[in-house]
DNA sequence: GGGCTATATCGATGGTCATCGATTCAGAGT
DNA sequence: ACTCTGAATCGATGACCATCGATATAGCCC
């Protein structure tokens, strides 16, 4: 943590909240933290188990729940969780024989606000310059 | 595959706007797709470079304005451009000698929206609910 | 304790990727 | 046409990564 008199975005591990790229240029530093994040989120499997903890009920997962639903060897499987909890992107506890899985919203909000383009980008989709 | 009956997300190029993967979980196809996308945001150097084009004065960077700032080579460079041309979150047009290569807001936008928590989870910090 | 189940770790392997120097391609100007 | 400059492509190389089977660890129950 700390670095804390840089200008550059996403410097520390709290929410870089309304400061999207499209604003002002990536500190090195920062791009190697964000890196990590994203690359985090570059395997389908990953995206995926992502996706099955956060909109599982109660906002939490056993791997019991998460091994199912894939083609994958189990040793796969928590391979990708400790990637995912290596990134800081979920959290996990053992609660007696099962291990529970969640969705840390704030490392996913600050890669959302990165990634937030200033105006109502929306309508006009891809090749609107091209 | 298709598995076309289940109400996945992103199953289009559209924008999935308004579709978080907090709510329901990701299709395998759509998951193969994004995470292209997030592969091409996972390397510093990209990231660098999406964010210097995105906050260029014109909302465009010319190549000679993206090489200095790297200690990278030049054809390292040109092929970084490749991927995130390839991966859709930028365009690039040659006039005369330079080329110019631009950000696609809908494409950042479509990660953005599909990364936002619901709620207003900002506030409470990582670990809210370990 | 002994066995059973749920996860994690280990070691190996095949594939992918970032990077480089050398080369090629494209345009502009003389 | 020749040359100069900007940018892309090629081929090679070393590093990293997704995946597996085998094994180890952790907790429960009888």
């Amino acid at each position: 943590m700390s670095k804390s008199e840089l200008v550059v975005l996403g410097q520390d591990d709290a929410v870089a909240c309304c400061s999207p790229m499209v604003r002002e240029p990536l500190g090195e530093e920062a791009a190697v933290d964000l890196a990590r994040m994203f690359k985090a989120l570059s395997d389908p499997v990953r995206l995926r188990l992502l996706s099955l903890i956060a909109s599982h009920e109660g906002g939490e997962a056993c791997v019991c729940d998460l091994t199912g639903p894939f083609d994958v060897s189990q040793p796969t499987i928590s391979h990708h969780l400790k990637v995912l909890r290596e990134a800081g992107l979920v959290g996990s506890e053992r609660r007696g024989t099962w291990v529970y899985y969640w969705v840390l919203p704030a490392a996913l909000a600050k890669l959302s606000s990165l990634l937030q383009t200033p105006a109502g980008a929306l309508p006009s989709t891809a090749e609107a310059t091209a």
